[in-house]
DNA sequence: CGCAATATACGAAAAATTTCGTATATTGCC
DNA sequence: GGCAATATACGAAATTTTTCGTATATTGCG
């Protein structure tokens, strides 16, 4: 089968919905897209049909209000976008992306220790 | 003055020819896409002549072929599209996506290394 | 010179994405 | 029942992005 097509700039502020509530009706992803930008509700209504056309989505028709939900979760689109952005961004080196991430968006000690933590474990299972 | 606008994907694969090259011709620019996919020469050059405009790239007209360069550093445009990604699929949170991208696209030991010793400055920075 | 090769300019078609108007169905309630 | 509120469907306009055809200028060379 075809593989899910890269949602769209818009198309992913409907996935960014539906992956926090885990589903939702037309209605929801409506009422919390317009916290930040204005787009009306048919507007919505119709990029879900398109998304359900395309499998980004599914819903549930059952009941007047019809429920959607993200086809891929969302650490899988994550993978998908980290690897791209690696490739057309830094030649393909996750190094490079790794340290412009930690640069620019301070992390936590806490965090920290758990990258660090990751690290070790790759260098162990790696050698 | 307005600040550079986001490119669009084909602008961004002329630009990382740009960036690779240092700077290139029209001609040049062509050549390197067409390794990968298809694309007219004349459409290289209007886009090249759109991205002037908009500012995104500055051109030399000396010469009968322009020679055009990037306008932002590679790591400017790095680091914007790194804090992108982290906003839009991250919640923010820089960590999160370094694991993830350490878990798709391996790092050589020696990379980690190197993620190792930034993390070493950090955290000697930051206390 | 005169022609082939190759350059830019630019309008506009083509394609992709986003937006919305309108038709119509369903539901809840007085 | 009948109306107000609210749902989906869907065609098509509007916008953005990408592509290219054609006009025209410049260069190098036999």
């Amino acid at each position: 089968m075809e593989p899910l097509p890269q949602p769209t700039p818009t198309e992913l502020s409907i996935l960014r919905v539906l992956w926090q509530r885990g589903s939702a009706t037309v209605r929801e992803v409506y009422e919390d897209l317009n916290q930040d930008r204005e787009m009306g509700y048919t507007t919505v209504l119709k990029l879900l049909q398109i998304m359900t056309e395309k499998g980004t989505v599914v819903r549930n028709e059952m009941g007047r209000a019809h429920v959607y939900q993200a086809t891929q979760p969302q650490s899988t689109a994550q993978t998908r976008m980290v690897g791209d952005l690696v490739n057309k961004m830094f030649n393909g080196s996750a190094q490079q992306l790794v340290m412009h991430a930690l640069n620019s968006h301070k992390a936590s000690p806490q965090e920290m220790a758990e990258i660090r933590r990751l690290l070790d474990e790759m260098e162990r299972g790696n050698s």
